[in-house]
DNA sequence: TATTAGTAAGTGAATGTTCATTCATTTAAA
DNA sequence: TTTAAATGAATGAACATTCACTTACTAATA
């Protein structure tokens, strides 16, 4: 029996990632993908049961590597500042060293693919990150609120100054690069306001 | 002469951005859209180029929709903290009222057609809050930052707040609702990292 | 060790569908 | 009467997927 070539997998995946962030998911035909990857056009189904399978496949595998990006050195009961340092760090270095993934993440995250992927992915990451959290409020190192606000003032600043670095572009279309220096002064200030005030 | 149906541009606009938020741009096609729009294909033509020029244009018009609406009530002289209310409720109550705007400008701005949207709108909307910014700074209720990290801060988590309210789901896909006390607690979280310490 | 049978990988061309766009014609308002 | 709006059918290109076929590898046999 003739052994599947792992390559062509790797390849086809992320070609499909290379074109869905040049040119969207519209621009995702399966004949451009198989030249672009330099294969037959019937390949793709063998690894693939249709386009929509594809797609969902490699945005599962992304986001797995993704939260497996995030997660490395980090510790649920780790003091609260530090966890967010690491988290923080993690992400920042993952996204920019991977913009494309980055870029397709988002395309998919706000494409009506989404909400089909990754249930088992994400629920399995958010007890960590619920436990992290709830470890912080009970030991007074983090202000009591939902996990979803917290979720939204912590990582969100982080990911749009990864996106306006990614785009290259600031507000107004101004040129813009991401320093570690802007990275830390966000983190700052997100912690100032995570933090308990000590009376 | 024959005037234009001016109900027919309206309605073929609308019908696209539904059809954007329900199925992607893959799902926008336009003998699907006619018929959504209970007209002709050819007739879309008559008031838009090319399919290209159908998205860019209501693209745009989102826009300024949106940034109008943002800026009810808003002077960049404001007292920072009254400005920074203004935006978070302004915004807040656009997106919930028109969660199929906000979900189809995401989709937009995650996409490769953003690029091509709105240099005007965006740098006079962006003159109007680097003077705020500046005028805050200067006035010490605001700590000196790069105006990019200060959007980060400001409204990258009242953004994600927003998403998980239209898509329903909050982080582990928990069912989410967001309400007025989160917005006014995220804000005041947010006050609090952006104002200087009073030493 | 050499040969061969079996099997799944891999293919290019073909299929039928759907797509964006145009065209010849009709309609309705000025 | 004139003019542009509005149309349904037509066009050709691009699309996802399949199919009949070839290739290359494994492993059983001699």
């Amino acid at each position: 029996m003739r052994p599947r070539d792992a390559d062509k997998e790797r390849i086809i995946k992320t070609k499909a990632i290379e074109l869905i962030v040049k040119d969207g998911f519209d621009g995702l035909s399966m004949h451009k993908l198989a030249k672009a990857a330099g294969v037959s056009p019937a390949t793709i189904y063998i690894y693939f049961k249709d386009r929509d399978d594809l797609i969902i496949q490699v945005g599962m595998e992304e986001e797995l590597k993704m939260f497996d990006a995030t997660l490395k050195g980090f510790e649920p009961n780790m003091p609260f500042e530090e966890g967010m340092r690491v988290q923080w760090m993690n992400r920042a270095h993952y996204f920019l060293e991977n913009p494309n993934q980055m870029h397709f993440m988002e395309q998919l995250k706000h494409s009506p693919y989404h909400h089909q992927i990754g249930v088992r992915i994400k629920s399995n990451f958010s007890n960590i990150m619920s436990q992290f959290v709830h470890r912080a409020i009970d030991n007074k190192e983090l202000i009591q609120l939902p996990i979803e606000v917290f979720w939204a003032i912590s990582f969100a600043p982080l990911y749009q100054l990864v996106k306006f670095h990614i785009n290259k572009k600031g507000i107004s279309g101004s040129p813009f690069v991401l320093e570690d220096q802007s990275i830390d002064l966000a983190l700052t200030i997100v912690l100032k306001g995570l933090k308990p005030t000590i009376q």
